[in-house]
DNA sequence: ATGGTCGTTTAACGA
């Protein structure tokens, strides 16, 4: 089984781009986020041309969140649970099943949090707790599950190309990374970083100015976690860097897990 | 130190 996230950066700017990827590289399932569109308004036809169900759970001009899917998906739920004020479109779920057993896969965009300090950043330490919330009840009822998405954390200082520039950014202050390290210590397998440990210079996301991809001034902030049952049966991991050279790129380029489901 | 670029939606705002 082949899963891949993609932040898209707007899902009607990237029609054509999103309904190529999927014909040329057939993932099983897309997790995609930052559409940037009403559920109403995405349009399907780019998706389901492609052989592709979809699932969404949009917001007017900002966030969303989909999963396109080729094999069979049970119990798609919306929404992180821990706060029903939050009107955020950001979290969805579905339950895929392989020959080797089911897998909960959880899609997430994380928010951003700049400025911090501030009510953005705060915002975006409670999501990250009740995200390790939602964890810590899916391994205590044993579901194998994977979370991934744009996390919007930069792990280590190996995940950035210029952590000095970063330094008081969302992305890495101390208080993002402790909240990153008390998921990832309930027992969460970082699949990228476990398949390439210690190699620089491989990001998942480039801004547009200042020629940054051209530079390689890069973050690695687009994650697949895997809890224990996943991360035996995980064979691969990779990020879809060339994606960023094509016309019109997102920001953001793919990343790849292979299961052996 | 500032502005540099995109997308959505139309003057900013978010990233």
């Amino acid at each position: 089984m082949r899963i891949a996230t993609f932040n898209v950066n707007g899902i009607k700017a990237r029609a054509q781009t999103v309904e190529d990827w999927l014909r040329d590289d057939a993932p099983d399932i897309a997790i995609l986020q930052e559409i940037k569109s009403t559920d109403d308004a995405f349009p399907r036809e780019v998706v389901e041309d492609a052989g592709y169900t979809l699932h969404t759970h949009g917001q007017k001009g900002f966030n969303g969140v989909a999963i396109a899917t080729r094999v069979e998906l049970d119990d798609v739920t919306r929404g992180l649970p821990g706060d029903d004020a939050d009107e955020q479109a950001r979290y969805m779920e579905a339950t895929a099943i392989g020959n080797g057993g089911a897998v909960r896969i959880c899609g997430l965009y994380l928010p951003n949090g700049n400025p911090a300090p501030g009510p953005k950043y705060d915002y975006k330490l409670a999501w990250m707790e009740r995200l390790q919330a939602r964890a810590e009840a899916l391994l205590a009822d044993e579901v194998p599950f994977l979370m991934t998405g744009d996390f919007n954390v930069l792990p280590a200082d190996i995940d950035v190309a210029r952590p000095q520039v970063m330094k008081d950014d969302a992305l890495m202050l101390p208080p993002t990374r402790a909240a990153w390290r008390r998921l990832t210590n309930l027992g969460l397998t970082d699949a990228f970083r476990v398949r390439h440990p210690g190699q620089p210079g491989h990001y998942s996301f480039w801004d547009y100015q200042a020629n940054a991809f051209d530079r390689n001034h890069g973050l690695r902030i687009d994650h697949v976690l895997l809890s224990p049952p996943m991360a035996d049966r995980m064979t691969d991991c990779t990020i879809q860097s060339n994606m960023r050279a094509r016309d019109r790129p997102s920001d953001h380029v793919p990343v790849w897990v292979t299961l052996d489901l």
